[in-house]
DNA sequence: CTGGATAATCTCGGCTATCAAGATACTCGG
DNA sequence: CCGAGTATCTTGATAGCCGAGATTATCCAG
C-alpha cells in the first residue's frame, strides 16, 4: 500500500494502487449510503443488483447461486429474499422444469431503484471518459479487464482459504 | 449499466464501466471473505485499514472521524473500537492537548493483519501492471485519479441526500 | 466559577446472519 | 410404481452488530 517511489514508474504503480483501493472503498460507501437512503441495507442492494444482472443476461438467478455470490448461508438468503419481495423489489417464480428451484425476477420497483442507483453514477463516469481519446480508452480497457480478472482470482483464493484458528475443532 | 454499443468508443465505455463495477463488487467480497477468515466483520476490516491509513499519513484518527468515514453512529464506533482493541489490533491513546479526544493507533497484530491483507493483492496488482508500458500507466493513472475523485463526489452527494424529505429547507 | 459545547462511552431495542432441522421435489435402482 | 438418496429452499432459535438517546469528562468563553 505504501511503497518506495524511486522511479517514475514505481510512483505510478503506487498511486494507481492507491486509487484502486480508494475507488473500491468509496464504491462500498456509495452503496452503503444509497441503501440507507432507501431503507435497505448494503446486502439488499447487492442482491438486487445481482438479480437484475442475471436476468438481463437472460439467466435468472436462484437463491442458491445468490447465496454463493454474496457468501451468505441459505437461511440468510431466504430472509433476504423475503425482505426484497415484501418491499416489492423482486418476486419469486418457481422453475417449471425443476420445481425445487426458485427463479428471482426483479419487479418494477426494483428496476426503478437500480436505475436510480446507476444513472447518476453513469453520468459522472461518462463525463470523465469524455476527457480521454479512444486509443487511451483502449489502454484503460485492457488494464481494467486484466485487473478485474486478477481480483476475481484473488477473491476465489481468499474464499478457498480456511480459518487458521477455527472456533470449533475440525469436525 | 447496459447500453448500446454502436461505435467502438461506446463499446469501450460500456465495458470499462462494467469492469469498474465488477471490480468494486469483487473488492467488497474480498474484504468480506478475508474478514470472515480472520474472525472479523467487514466493518472491522475497513476500520483497521482506516486507522493504519491515517497513522501512516502522520495524522492519527479519532473515533469521531472514523465514524464519519464509515458512516457509523458514535455508539457503534465505541463498540467497534472495543472489539478491535480487545483483539489486539489497535489501541487507544488520549490526546495530550485535548483530553476529551482519543487517538487510535494500530498495534503489531493489526499491522500484521493489514499486511496479510494487502501483500497478496499487491503481488497480483504488480503482475498485471508489469504488462503495461510507462506511458500506458500514465494514462491509467490519470484515468483512475479522475475516476476516483468523481466517485468521491458522488458518494458525498448521496450522503448529503436525506431519506424522507430530500428538499428539506435548512437543518 | 458557571454555562454551553464537544468528544467519547454506556444502555437498550431492532435487525441481520448463522446454524440446525424440516419440507418439498427431483433422480435413480429395483 | 416404489423407496432411498440427494438437492433446493424454508423455518425457528440464537448470537452479534448497529442506531438512538442519555451520561460522563473535558474544553472554552466570560
Amino acid at each position: 500500500m505504501y511503497r518506495r517511489r524511486d522511479t517514475r514508474r514505481e510512483q505510478l504503480v503506487a498511486e494507481i494502487t492507491n486509487n484502486l483501493r480508494r475507488y473500491a472503498v468509496d464504491a462500498q460507501q456509495v452503496g452503503h449510503a444509497f441503501a440507507n437512503l432507501h431503507g435497505l441495507n448494503p446486502t439488499d442492494l447487492q442482491a438486487l443488483i445481482a438479480v437484475m444482472d442475471a436476468e438481463l443476461l437472460g439467466d435468472p438467478i436462484t437463491p442458491g447461486r445468490l447465496g454463493e455470490q454474496l457468501n451468505l448461508s441459505s437461511g440468510s438468503v431466504t430472509a433476504l429474499i423475503d425482505r426484497l419481495e415484501r418491499a416489492g423489489h423482486i418476486r419469486r417464480d418457481r422453475d417449471t422444469v425443476d420445481r425445487r428451484k426458485v427463479l428471482l425476477h426483479y419487479a418494477d420497483q426494483g428496476a426503478a431503484l437500480a436505475m436510480q442507483f446507476f444513472q447518476p453514477l453513469g453520468a459522472r463516469t461518462d463525463t470523465v471518459m469524455a476527457r480521454f481519446g479512444e486509443d487511451e480508452l483502449e489502454v484503460v480497457h485492457r488494464f481494467m479487464a486484466e485487473m478485474s480478472e486478477s481480483l476475481r482470482g484473488h477473491r476465489d483464493a481468499v474464499r478457498a482459504a480456511r480459518p487458521e484458528s477455527p472456533r470449533r475443532p475440525t469436525g
